[in-house]
DNA sequence: GCCAACGTTGGC
DNA sequence: GCCAACGTTGGC
């Protein structure tokens, strides 16, 4: 099980959208380096639910992967914003995930909080200027994050 | 609203 | 293949 940080603008679609429909297709990634991470992730994965362009910037929740390796469908449709015309359904070329949600915090770990415990290795959403939409986190990483999510938390939420 | 970072486009 | 111009992201 990996651990994973997905970032949407809330005014777009935030943790409370995803609380209200449960379930969601994140479609409409179209940078290789975010492609190649959603290809790698399996259902089981924990995923951060990073708020972007908002006051303050941070991680509101937790969601899960429920399936991994989907074409994503905006790829075909022609009126899309995110259609591709060198995409065929034969021949995908973005692949995305549909999560689940799994909670929302009490409070947002803020991307202050963030800098603050963490270095740019550590955790590539605290470095000046990143702009990359989809992030892997690593395990001890994580579990710091859900430590600063909750500190009464006795053990990371794993759902099941 | 400003601007740094950085991916993409297109001329050559 | 290089690189300048341009567009977008996203913190501040």
């Amino acid at each position: 099980m990996n651990y994973w940080l997905l970032k949407s603008e809330p005014e777009v679609y935030g943790i409370r959208d995803l609380k209200r429909d449960f379930t969601t297709i994140w479609d409409g990634v179209r940078n290789y380096q975010a492609r190649n991470f959603l290809r790698a992730m399996q259902p089981g994965d924990l995923v951060f639910f990073y708020h972007s362009n908002t006051s303050p910037p941070g991680i509101a929740g937790l969601m899960k992967v429920v399936e991994a390796n989907l074409a994503d469908p905006t790829q075909f449709d022609s009126s899309s914003p995110y259609y591709d015309q060198k995409s065929t359904p034969d021949a995908p070329r973005w692949q995305t995930v549909c999560v689940e949600f799994v909670e929302e915090w009490a409070e947002i770990v803020s991307l202050e909080q963030l800098k603050q415990t963490f270095t740019p290795d550590d955790l590539m959403v605290v470095r000046p200027g990143n702009r990359l939409s989809v992030t892997a986190v690593s395990h001890s990483t994580a579990q710091k994050i859900l430590k600063l999510a909750n500190p009464h938390r006795a053990m990371p939420a794993i759902a099941d």
